[in-house]
DNA sequence: ATACTAATTTGTAATCGTTACAAATATAAA
DNA sequence: TTTATATTTGTAACGATTACAAATTAGTAT
């Protein structure tokens, strides 16, 4: 009960100015231990086994903190449907439009598409980036 | 009326194999004409002032038909937006979270950061890709 | 321990973007 | 002019997300 595993996302909670209530506790060591980007479906019925008085709202409420505390980032590469990542250090997404799978790659400063795993074939990139326009960074310091 | 840009603009939808009605033919030129990636919404109220009588199930239809015959590519840096660009060369979006505006900047194979026009500051960066994977690369070929 | 206060969770209703569908209209062929 | 086909339109349905207020839980003071 009190595992290691258990302690650690506890303390990672925390760190980040979360209080580690249970149904945050749970929905995080989710996403730390299925890094495999998955929809708010996805975890709504699979956390729905572990608490099963969740509610969605929770999960959305407690997702949307997370990326505010910057502790989770969502992955925008589909348009209908959300996806979470607790791997918030740089790498790129791959969707498979078959299996519709999204895979981690390395990506970092002036990586290429030949990062991708072997056998992966990329049939579209794209390279976002959020942040501040020159004339909004102005009006910011002034 | 039969001006220049008007021909491009129906000479383009041809080649792509798309019949170049009125719709079409109007949408299509304000997204060439436009290239800020307006919002579905922004297209329907600034189109709508041309063609009174359209319609936004016309529009969804059209934007996906664009999509698919690849003249257009959907920009999902924001979940809860669609927003749609007809340029379609390999190409990065940046959006200010102050003014909310989306910028092109160049992104070709192994671009860095550092691409971005003077004065803007990233906070975070995202490289998605999509394709196939390994296995269904495999079933594909058999 | 009890009473009180603040934070969190829950269920329901509302909202917003998108799609489904069938009728109406326009285009093309016979 | 018929007839068939493609396109557009309006409305209804849908699905994901958020708003909101009641219920529950946790924390603090008495
Ligand atoms: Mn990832
Ligand atoms: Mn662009
Ligand atoms: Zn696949
Ligand atoms: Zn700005």
């Amino acid at each position: 009960m009190t595992d290691k595993t258990e302690i650690d996302i506890k303390s990672l909670l925390e760190e980040a100015g979360i209080k580690p209530t249970l149904q945050r506790l749970k929905i995080y060591e989710y996403l730390i231990t299925n890094k495999n980007h998955p929809t708010v479906d996805k975890l709504y019925s699979d956390l729905h086994d572990l608490i099963p008085t969740l509610s969605k709202t929770t999960l959305y409420n407690t997702l949307n903190l997370f990326v505010e505390k910057k502790i989770t980032v969502p992955i925008t590469i589909e348009m209908d449907e959300g996806r979470y990542d607790a791997d918030v250090s740089s790498h790129g997404h791959f969707k498979c439009r078959k299996c519709g799978a999204v895979y981690d790659f390395p990506h970092i400063k002036g990586t290429e598409d030949g990062e991708l795993p072997s056998g992966f074939v990329a049939e579209r990139t794209h390279l976002y980036v959020w942040g501040l326009c020159e004339n909004c960074q102005k009006n910011i310091e002034k």
